[in-house]
DNA sequence: CTCAGTGTTCAGTG
DNA sequence: TCACTGAACACTGA
């Protein structure tokens, strides 16, 4: 195994220290709660990975695969591939190689990651946890906060980032400067059912946005020139929430 | 050249 | 305690 010598992405942890914890150790399980990865190994401590904004999990076959259907010729090489933080070879000859180019992301170190921030932290995870609509609806109106802010709180919901709670919020119909302890029922329980489809999509097609549906707002959002509007031809606002931009449909948001 | 961006995280304020 | 702001992190592409 090799490492990068960053200390950015090596949140307080030597390489060096990473490296003995993976030498020799077999992965009994790769588990994942919000943007949190890691694997359970045969023994402490376990290694942790969240990728920031420009992070991946690379093998030699996707690097290969992304460099060959990339449109604009990358200046990423070979392998390991530019940016890379961590290499780790396994015994039946595969490897995997962590990138970061912005060094948003962190490897860590945990003893017990479920028990431990920053996992033990987090809120449900759409995917593994959506709660019941009471239990939403109660953890949405038992704060004061703007619904925007609230979606991003990753100890309100782990996992759901700046692009998919304008999505949600946009599906479900509602305003994202709406404070949270001001939504009814009947949209607590829109936004609690787009939360869950919406990342499930996302999910199941793989973050391939290609195959995003249409009608999603994503599609829409990026070209911030004032004269950005959505499939059905709604004129697209943006405002600055949380220090977040925030894409959204006057005409479909109450 | 300048700026914003698939994300945290911390210090400081109210 | 909670809510909010701004800065920091580094690189790319428009």
């Amino acid at each position: 195994m090799q490492c990068d010598d960053d200390d950015i992405v090596f949140d307080g942890v030597a390489p060096a220290h990473v490296r003995r914890a993976l030498k020799g150790a077999t992965v009994r399980a790769v588990r994942r709660r919000g943007k949190h990865l890691w694997f359970e190994l045969d023994r402490a401590p376990h290694p942790l990975f969240h990728f920031g904004m420009t992070g991946a999990f690379l093998t030699p076959g996707i690097a290969a695969l992304r460099l060959a259907s990339s449109p604009k010729r990358v200046r990423d090489d070979g392998w390991p591939p530019r940016f890379t933080k961590i290499h780790i070879r396994f015994d039946d000859g595969g490897e995997l190689v962590m990138t970061n180019k912005r060094r948003l992301g962190r490897i860590r170190l945990r003893e017990d990651p479920e028990r431990e921030p920053p996992i033990s932290e987090l809120g449900f995870d759409p995917l593994l946890d959506l709660p019941t609509p009471r239990r939403f609806f109660d953890l949405l109106t038992g704060r004061s906060a703007v619904l925007k802010s609230v979606l991003l709180d990753q100890g309100f919901a782990a996992g759901v980032g700046n692009w998919i709670a304008d999505e949600v919020l946009y599906q479900a119909g509602i305003d994202p400067r709406r404070r949270t302890d001001s939504l009814a029922r009947d949209e607590a329980e829109r936004l609690r059912r787009k939360l869950g489809a919406v990342v499930r999509h996302a999910v199941r097609v793989d973050a391939d946005k290609d195959r995003f549906p249409k009608s999603w707002l994503f599609h829409h959002r990026w070209g911030k020139d004032g004269a950005a509007r959505t499939a059905k031809r709604e004129k697209i606002r943006f405002l600055t929430v949380g220090g977040r931009t925030t894409a959204w449909v006057p005409a479909a948001q109450r």
